[in-house]
Order: structure tokens, then sequence, then C-alpha cells
DNA sequence: TCGTTGTCTGTAAACGATAACAGCAAACGA
DNA sequence: TCGTTTGCTGTTATCGTTTACAGACAACGA
């Protein structure tokens, strides 16, 4: 079990196989367990590798097998909560499986989305993974040549093969159906111009007559969310329901409302996305939106094990769920 | 720029080589810049190649040369927006520089460390970075066995030959040395039995006189929470300020009191730790202690490119730094 | 007794890159 | 004029594995 002295390099299999007395071949076999050697020599062969600390070398390996066991992950960011667990979970999944994880961030740059993909490609990850953004379309072709199986993850479908939702558009659905029932007519969203919880507010309320959308400022940091708050709260028509598309910028506008003297949830409605943890810390604590981070990297990494094994595997749909607390209730007067 | 028919395998340099017409060496030598080419061959090559779609094997490489040019990270989670801003920036650097990150997530537990170590090694990492916990004492001697450079980035020094402060003990101490300056006297911690931050707040309370700290649960969720607010302001003597091991923390804090129909700040002042986005959205705003997760990922990723280098970089000490907002304040009465 | 089978083991050819070495001009100094 | 240097290019061994193929040897039925 120990190794040798510190100073000599790693064991190799012929190291093995010369202090065992077996060919080269022989140690191979019988250390990949096939069972097509002898008792005898597999115990011998065994003692052989656990005295030296053999460990093989898997370049050589992926080398001469053409696969490398290897996943590669590009993500836009893993400051994002709901990235993070996916990716976690993922890595999880797919380390029990045997494979290594590869991870690369592109910090929303296309340019580095494509050094990125490259980058793995070239390392001979075996399936790539695209979280937040789809692959750099300079890169799809390459993806096809080197016929590797990707999987998107994102808030609207891509040209991806494949593609899973993280629910963002469901999510806003479900929050306006759900504030729509409760009375509320106008309504002001909160966030980044193209996410896609705008979207499915907006399909909702393209279907539905009783309620409407207030127009805002829209933006993705601090800064911009007061200057949504501003276009909504201090000019004439005022929402009675905001829909943020994240927990912080829901917390934003409550703090917002606060300032300006509006209580919440009777002067005004508020919900978020994520359900992260300090949602229900929030006073008053937030009704918003939770998709399970654990549950989308699980399926995540089944499909590419399915897509590994040849599979193809089926469409998954996000479970979404509403969490209702105290930020929201039904419109006054 | 294309690469050839789809269903071709990749090209090898071999290909490339053919196709310019030269020997395997002189298009490595073209592709590898080295100079030692002719201005036409290296055009023809240059060509060749990107006509070719060609990428380079790095298995290959990585078997001949003996360097992986991979460097390994072992988190404890993706949960932590710490640990994910360091993991991001050390990938960034690295990158950068050329170099592959294999990542593994160990949840906290042991086992788990153990293999994601073996994994990463097997898989020929030149270097660990070990994130929230150092190395299982059993993988030890593996890593100095295969002479690799490793990095323990944890709030309390380990085994590691190197380690980098997150800046929890530091912040505690902060933490309390500015409540003592406002007169407080009586402190309540809440988190993490183990914490860093209940180390730093405990070793500036020994030393002074004047502030002395009350007993309480102690634990890690939010449920533990409640159970710790019980302990502290439930019983007969409350605190005048309260120190959190997390902003989630302190913010659940803000609402036990809030219940408990206690004024933040005047009440009572409380402190979170890590300027969490949310913090400055919260109602009061917190007060807390930032620590860049940028700046600490840079270093360690210049420490590892150091010893990756051979060279024995020197400590690094985590700028932590107090921002102060709405939910503390000078004791009353 | 001799083929035929089957089980085990060894030999050697890959995998795709790098790099030491050799070859082969042209250029140069003496 | 010849030997030596210089600059470029090709040949080939090598890294550590896996695996197709071949060889050896015992057991077996006819």
């Amino acid at each position: 079990m120990m190794s040798r002295a510190a100073n000599s390099p790693p064991a190799t299999l012929r190291d093995v196989a010369r202090a065992a007395g077996v060919s080269i071949a022989s140690a191979s076999r019988a250390l990949a367990g096939e069972g097509s050697v002898s008792a005898e020599l597999n115990a011998r062969i065994g003692t052989a590798a656990a005295r030296l600390g053999y460990q093989a070398n898997l370049a050589a390996r992926a080398l001469v097998s053409g696969r490398s066991r290897l996943v590669g992950i590009v993500a836009e960011t893993l400051a994002d909560p709901l990235i993070a667990g996916v990716l976690e979970q993922i890595e999880q999944r797919l380390g029990a499986q045997g494979y290594g994880t590869l991870l690369a961030t592109t910090a929303g740059s296309p340019e580095r989305s494509s050094a990125a993909t490259r980058g793995l490609i070239g390392r001979g990850a075996e399936a790539l993974v695209f979280a937040g953004m789809g692959p750099h379309p300079a890169e799809i072709d390459l993806l096809a040549v080197h016929r590797l199986p990707w999987l998107e993850l994102s808030d609207a479908p891509g040209s991806g093969s494949l593609w899973i939702d993280t629910g963002r558009r469901q999510g806003g659905a479900l929050a306006v159906r759900y504030l729509l029932e409760l009375g509320h007519r106008r309504y002001g969203v909160v966030g980044r111009r193209g996410d896609g919880i705008r979207q499915g507010v907006a399909a909702v309320l393209a279907q539905s007559d009783a309620g409407r959308l207030l127009p805002d400022a829209g933006g993705k940091d601090a800064d911009s969310t007061d200057s949504a708050m501003r276009a909504l709260f201090d000019g004439g028509e005022r929402p009675t329901a905001v829909i943020c598309c994240s927990d912080v910028e829901a917390l934003a506008v409550v703090r917002g409302c606060s300032i300006r003297g509006i209580i919440v949830p009777d002067g005004v409605a508020i919900i978020g996305f994520g359900d992260e943890e300090f949602a229900r810390c929030a006073v008053p604590a937030l009704t918003t939106i939770r998709v399970s981070a654990a549950a989308i990297g699980t399926h995540a990494a089944e499909m590419v094990l399915a897509m590994l094994a040849g599979d193809v595997p089926q469409r998954y749909d996000v479970p979404v769920k509403l969490v209702v607390r105290q930020s929201t209730g039904p419109v006054s007067g």
C-alpha cells in the first residue's frame, strides 16, 4: 500500500509487471479485472501493484482507448445559486459513475465561451454541458465533428440537440396566474430585459385581458433595480403587483416600497424567484418561485449518462413550485 | 476554419502534416510556434490546420510531456457564495495560463473527500486546491509521494503546506471590536459551533474585560437559528449585540427580533458576514463583514502558479472589511 | 494416437503527440 | 578547394496503456 522511496517516479504498469514477474499485458488484464487471468498471477500482480502504490496513468489510457471519462461543463457563472446547485449535483452523479468533471466559466463573454469549449474538447471531454448560455455558434460544428453529445441548460430553448429548461418562463407564468386570481390587474416586472420570467409573464398577460403590464426601465444590477422602482412607483400609475426575476431584486423592491411608505403586501404584492435561503428570513417573508437545483442537476446528469451510452434521452420538464409567504396578498380596494 | 465532413473523425497532427505536404515533426514545430520553421511551411501548415479544424489531443501531449496542465479542486460545496466566487476566479486565472480545472465536491463527507482526491491525482492533476476543508489525513502521504503541491483554503490553519485564510476569524474579531467601541457589552453569536467567526469573537472578548459572551444553542440551519434566538432572547439576560456567521443568519435574527417587537438597531445591533448581494437590500440594510472572493481567488491562483513553477509562495493575508449599514448602532440606555 | 478444444500467457502494434537525432543543402572562412 | 557552420526538414524512438493476435500447454473425445 505504501509506495517506494518518495523521490522515485510513480510506478508504471511495466514496474508492476516486472515486480510480479509477468508480462505487461497480464498485468493490465489482471488490474482490469477481466477474469482471464489465473488466480495465482492475479494475486501476485495485485500485491505488487499495491506495494508499489500503482496508479494507472489515465492520460495513456485515454489515448489508447479514445475515452477520457471526462465531461466538460461550460458555466456562465458560479455566482448564480441555481447554476451552482445544479453543477454540484451533476458533478456528484457523474463522479459516482467514474466520470471526472472539467469546469470552465465564461463570465458571460462569448469569446471565453468559445475558448472554454475548445479547451474542453481538446482535453478530450466526452460530453459537454452548457449552463446558463448555449454554445457559441462557431463551436456547434466543432461539437458535431467530434461527435460530442451536449446539453444546454438555460431559460429558453436554443439551437441545442438537448435542452433543459431552468423553469423561468414557467415560473413567470405561474406567478402571474396566481396574482391574477388574487385580483391584481396592474403588473410591474423587475429584472434583466431578456429574462425568461418576463416572457412567461408577458405570455400569460397577452392571453388574459384582465391584467396588463406597466412599462419599466429593465436592468440587472441593484442600481437599475432602483431606476426600475422609480419608473414603476414615482410615475403616474402604480402597479399593484411586482414580479421580480430574483429574490434579491424582490428584496430590493420591498426595501424601495418601505422607503416610499408603501406597505407590503397591503399596498403592493411582491414575488421573487429562486427561493433562496434568505427569502423566508426576510420581513415580510418573500413569496417566491422555487425550482429544485438538485432535481435539475440529477436529471441533467442522467441525460448526460444516457447520451454517453448512446441513448437519446427524452426531454425533461422541471417542476416549478409557487411558495406563498407574506409578500403577496389579495389586491386591496 | 471549417472542418471536413461531419462524419469523419477529428483531424490529427498527421492529417495536418499530410494536407500541408510536410512531416509530422514540422507540423508540430510550426503549431508550437518554435520559429525554426520557414515562413512558407509555417503558412501552409497554419492554413491546413485551420481548414481541418485541428485541435491538439491533450491526452497525447500529457503522456509524452508528463504534464497534464490540469489542476484539481476539491470543494466542500458550491452553495457557499464565497467558495463559488473563489473557485470561479481560480478557474479564470488558471485558464488564462492554459491550465484546465478538474472539479470535485465533497458535500462535507470525508469519504468523498478521499475519493475525490484520489480521483484527481489519478487524472494527473499537477496541483490541488482544497476549498472549505483540508485534505483527508489518509491522502496527505499520497500527495507527498506524487510530489503534488497543494493549497488549503479554510477558516483555520490546517496541516497544509500552504493555507489561505478565508477571513472568518479576523472578521469576527473586527465585528466585536467595532461593537465594543459602540459601547456594547453583552454579546450573542449565532452560527455553527466551530465557525472561525466564533473563535475570533471569543479571542477578542477574552482579552477585553468590557464585553462578555452569552451562551447560545449553536447550530447551522434556520431551525437552529430559531433555537439560538430563543436561547438568547427568551431567557433572562438579553444581548445588546448579535454577531452572525452569515448574512442569512443575520436576516433571520432581524426577523426574530421583529417578531418579538425588538427594533433593530435600537433594541439590538446585528452584524452579518459575507456581504452578500441581498444584505444591502434588507430592511434595515445589514451591517456586515466583507471579504473579497475575487481577491482570495486571484491570490490562490497566483500561489498555485508559483508552486507549479517551483517557487514557494509566501503566505497571503486576506483583506477583511467592515461594511457599516443600518443594522448596528450605539448601545442604548 | 492425433486432432480439437479451451484456457492461459506473451508479443507487438496501435493511440497522437514531442523531441533527440540525422540528413542535406547553402553559405562561409581559410 | 575543402571543411565547418548554419538553417531547415525528415526519421524515428518514446511516453504508458490497451488489445488483437499468436503461442503454449493441458485436457478431451474419437
